[in-house]
DNA sequence: TTGATTCATAACTAAATGGTTATATGTCAA
DNA sequence: TTGACATATAACCATTTAGTTATGAATCAA
């Protein structure tokens, strides 16, 4: 995994209209009409959003005719997971460490 | 959890430099100045990623005389994981539908 | 074939981001 | 008490982001 692609999820996460949109297409796809519709944004922006999305691979593009169906590519969500749950394991430790020594110090003092 | 929080989280954890500090202190606290000599960038712009990792509640700031020691909330990454975790499940069934739907497709086309 | 629909793109704007240097503030140590 | 150290803040800059409106291109349907 390599850090631009995870600063390229990341980021594509950090906005709400983004999350939304994965929201809405973990129900299902839709085109972009449909998501255009759902939140409250010119089409332009909904499709500068799928940009976004899909330059992190978060979501899929297919062309049928004139319409545009977007789905979900749930493979990518995962890498940020990995890095999350790695870290998070010793920053939980590193929590309960110092935890552990403020117990400790506290005890001498008694 | 609301949507500004998630944005943060999500918006501080996008940022290489802010992943390899979290890195760093999951590891152990450090202070400003070791923080900014494992980064190859100036006091104030680590400074800076600082308060946006506070702000995301990522870490906890504490002052000892002159020095501004800094470790890990894990608390905060868990609203980010919670997420991703919760949605993922649904993209997975969203992806397993369409692959089902392809494969019926073409089973009846046989 | 014409008109409507679907989407992409261009051009623009305001605000946020990520960095810099310079400087101010508070603390420690000699 | 003075000088060095640790950090914060201000001022600035370039780039990116998130939105807009206007318009173009492809496709469908009458």
């Amino acid at each position: 995994m390599n850090q631009e692609h995870l600063d390229h999820i990341f980021g594509a996460l950090s906005d709400a209209t983004r999350r939304g949109m994965l929201e809405q297409l973990s129900r299902g796809e839709a085109n972009v009409s449909a998501l255009a519709s759902s939140h409250e944004m010119s089409q332009p922006a909904i499709s500068k959003h799928l940009k976004v999305l899909e330059r992190a691979g978060l979501i899929r593009k297919q062309r049928r005719g004139r319409e545009q169906f977007v789905r979900v590519n749930p493979e990518a969500a995962k890498a940020a997971q990995a890095w999350i749950d790695h870290y998070s394991r010793y920053w939980a430790e590193q929590f309960d460490a110092v935890d552990a020594y403020l117990q400790s110090k506290k005890e001498t003092k008694q």
